[in-house]
DNA sequence: GCAGTTTTTGTCATATTTTGGCATAAAATG
DNA sequence: CATTTTATGCCAAAATATGACAAAAACTGC
């Protein structure tokens, strides 16, 4: 599982490398080396190969001429870019992505069990503080289940 | 379980020793020498790794890509570190927490049954006074089971 | 209180991870 | 097709984490 917070620094060609914790689960748990990076949100959102694919499953089967599937799928699929992740550590982010996101300097890896997200520390610093607010009102979120 | 409070030490590296009677019950009850140590209100809220799996495979089942969800993992897993107990009964604990919440001389460790707290021994005096306040106020809590 | 044991802390060497630089390869542009 | 831009591969420096050993402190049973 993805978890925790990781800052590193990306380099003025794009590159960055992923947090060795991440690295070890996607070897480890999808035996792959090769992430799909999309845009979500104010950030970047990262699956493994094989747990993008089963997410490509899913779209598939929605309406395919649907105006929300078909803006869903412009966005999630339309920007999502396979990396293969180098002998370093590293992936290449993408200039339209960094571009659209304004990753220059120091980027958040944040974990989320099985995708992983990148920030830049900005928009992070934002963000946290609004989905820590919403983490509070929705402590009990799990109580349910 | 875990009970009781201990004061220990972290090194300038990062590197705290558990208190010994909570690496028993680690070892004993729960079968592990992994910790997922993650952020909670001003400190870091400790689980051995089986508990903290039941955790994971709950927050798994809910909606992944509503806004609560998302920010609920965010705030919850984005904070979560696996750390390993090695032979001097030490973790390391990363630097982002540790910066987060000022950690770096005595730290107060503090027994809650199923999980534990680690606390900067600052934060520690500031808050247990309120707690006892609390406390003083919530005696009864009990009386309702 | 004392000797032996366990626990905690300090230190150093080693390994791993992250970053920077540069040369080459590939792709895009005019 | 030549030129410019961007991406990739490789090597090495810097930063960080880990492992091993030993000193110091705290606890135990007598």
């Amino acid at each position: 599982m993805f978890r925790g917070q990781f800052v590193h620094l990306i380099s003025k060609t794009g590159r960055v490398s992923i947090p060795s914790k991440f690295r070890e689960n996607l070897k480890g748990a999808h035996k792959t080396s090769k992430v799909i990076i999309t845009l979500f949100e104010n950030c970047l959102s990262c699956y493994p190969l094989p747990e993008w694919e089963k997410l490509e499953k899913r779209i598939l089967k929605l309406p395919r001429f649907k105006k929300n599937t078909v803006d869903f799928e412009r966005h999630l699929i339309g920007n999502a870019n396979e990396c293969e992740i180098d002998t370093e550590g590293r992936i290449n982010i993408p200039q339209i992505l960094r571009k659209d996101l304004g990753l220059n300097k120091n980027l958040i890896f944040v974990g989320l069990l099985t995708r992983f997200e990148i920030w830049s520390e900005k928009s992070w610093n934002v963000n946290s503080k609004n989905s820590f607010k919403n983490f509070q009102r929705s402590r009990d979120v799990l109580d349910g289940i």
